[in-house]
DNA sequence: CGACTTTGACCTGCGC
DNA sequence: GCGCAGGTCAAAGTCG
């Protein structure tokens, strides 16, 4: 059935095409991903956000991970206001299916198709009231194995059903890492 | 009937 | 200023 391999990419440069070639310089998420199981994966998130810098994760075996894209969240908002950017963590999965059921309750709010890429991009937020987090689920053209999704904020309440499914995802990502 | 998806329109930022 | 691309909104439709 599901035959998720997780890989760890980054988001905002260019799609990845053969393999990313950064370097495990700083491990501070690394050490992070220990701790992922007890509050869930955007605790996880939560975790990494006390890293305040780009830090870029990459193992030989085609898995990367960014953490510290940031993008603007209020720009265009209220006028006066400082701009407060919101860490965007992206990975790749390679996956039949693109959502990958992470526990959380998501709403679909928009799909764009987008430019070099065949697939559209599907945009969701979290349903869970106050929740602010968003993701972006993308498919890439050059590997149509790969989902790539985007998580921007963090979750303010735990995780709603159980995972087995994400709990498969996360022990390869532990076996990955270490 | 509520929760969710679909989809076209709209808004904003950015490069030219 | 214009056009493009990315991101969001919201009305209508679908589903359990």
């Amino acid at each position: 059935m599901e035959n998720y391999s997780t890989y760890f990419s980054s988001s905002s440069s260019t799609p990845p095409t053969s393999s990313l070639t950064l370097s495990m310089a700083d491990s501070h998420a690394y050490n992070e991903f220990q701790g992922i199981k007890s509050n869930g994966f955007l605790g996880l998130m939560s975790e990494m956000g006390g890293v305040p810098a780009v830090s870029n994760i990459d193992v030989p075996q085609s898995r990367s991970f960014m953490v510290g894209s940031e993008t603007d969240v209020n720009s265009g908002k209220k006028k006066g206001e400082k701009k407060i950017r919101k860490p965007r963590y992206a990975f790749q999965t390679r996956s039949q299916v693109d959502i990958l059921d992470d526990g959380y309750r998501w709403r679909k709010y928009g799909q764009k198709a987008v430019k070099n890429n065949k697939f559209p991009r599907s945009y969701y937020r979290c349903t869970h009231q106050g929740c602010n987090v968003k993701k972006q689920v993308q498919r890439l053209t050059k590997d149509e194995g790969i989902v790539v999704t985007t998580y921007e904020g963090m979750h303010s309440h735990p995780i709603e059903k159980s995972t087995d499914n994400f709990e498969h995802i996360l022990s390869q990502m532990q076996i990955y890492t270490s």
